[in-house]
DNA sequence: GAGTTTGAAACT
DNA sequence: CAGTTTCAAACTC
């Protein structure tokens, strides 16, 4: 946990720039607060994701873990070596309706990865054989989120969403994962302990 | 660079 | 939870 917390005490800022307009970057629109980043150097009005408006910064954030616990969590899968997407399906998939998934606007097609299974998109063309027979992509599970999603869960889900707790545990799960995950986990393991770093100190 | 299109996120 | 609105990025001209 202390490595987790030094961890967290820096929010590491990736390559990307936002431009937003309007939601002072506390929304998910914002790239870089849907990172969990600060924006720094970035061409946003009104930013509200900077240290200076951490209290407010929070607050939304939590809130929209009461919503969604899993609205944090990466969608694309990141090889933390490399930076690059791996080769599995997007976790909640594109609803592309008119792209047919071939233009940049289709969140699988902007990672480099074909849609999958997840996937709810119209005319799809980007697709491969060999990955529409992969099973479900359900991201794993870390001991941090644990900690994080399940009151959250809890509070909002039904029981037999909880039904996965009963049955094999966390580190089960993690367990049957194929290695291809391992890196993706460590890339986990650090987003989620900044989040929850940041969520402790709300309560 | 301005205007349009698109689909995720947010809202009702 | 389906329909609508908001939003910022992608795209076109």
């Amino acid at each position: 946990m202390e490595n987790f917390n030094n961890q967290a005490s820096v929010l590491l800022k990736g390559t990307r720039v936002c431009n937003c307009k309007y939601s002072k970057c506390l929304k998910l629109y914002c790239e870089c607060f849907a990172a969990g980043e600060y924006c720094i150097d970035c061409n946003c009005n009104n930013c509200c994701n900077k240290p200076e408006e951490e209290d407010l910064r929070l607050k939304k954030i939590k809130a929209i873990l009461e919503r969604d616990p899993q609205a944090f969590r990466p969608k694309i899968p990141v090889d933390p070596e490399t930076f690059k997407s791996k080769a599995a399906p997007h976790f909640k998939g594109c609803n592309c309706k008119r792209t047919k998934c071939v233009k940049k606007y289709c969140e699988c097609y902007n990672a480099g990865i074909p849609c999958g299974i997840n996937c709810k998109c119209s005319h799809c063309k980007n697709t491969t054989d060999n990955y529409s027979k992969q099973p479900p992509y359900i991201p794993p599970l870390n001991e941090y989120v644990k900690f994080l999603a399940e009151p959250l869960i809890k509070k909002k889900d039904s029981e037999e969403d909880m039904k996965s707790d009963e049955g094999s545990t966390f580190s089960e799960e993690i367990a049957m994962k194929s290695q291809e995950w391992i890196s993706f986990e460590k890339f986990e393991d650090s987003f989620y302990g900044r989040l929850i770093y940041l969520l402790n100190k709300l309560s």
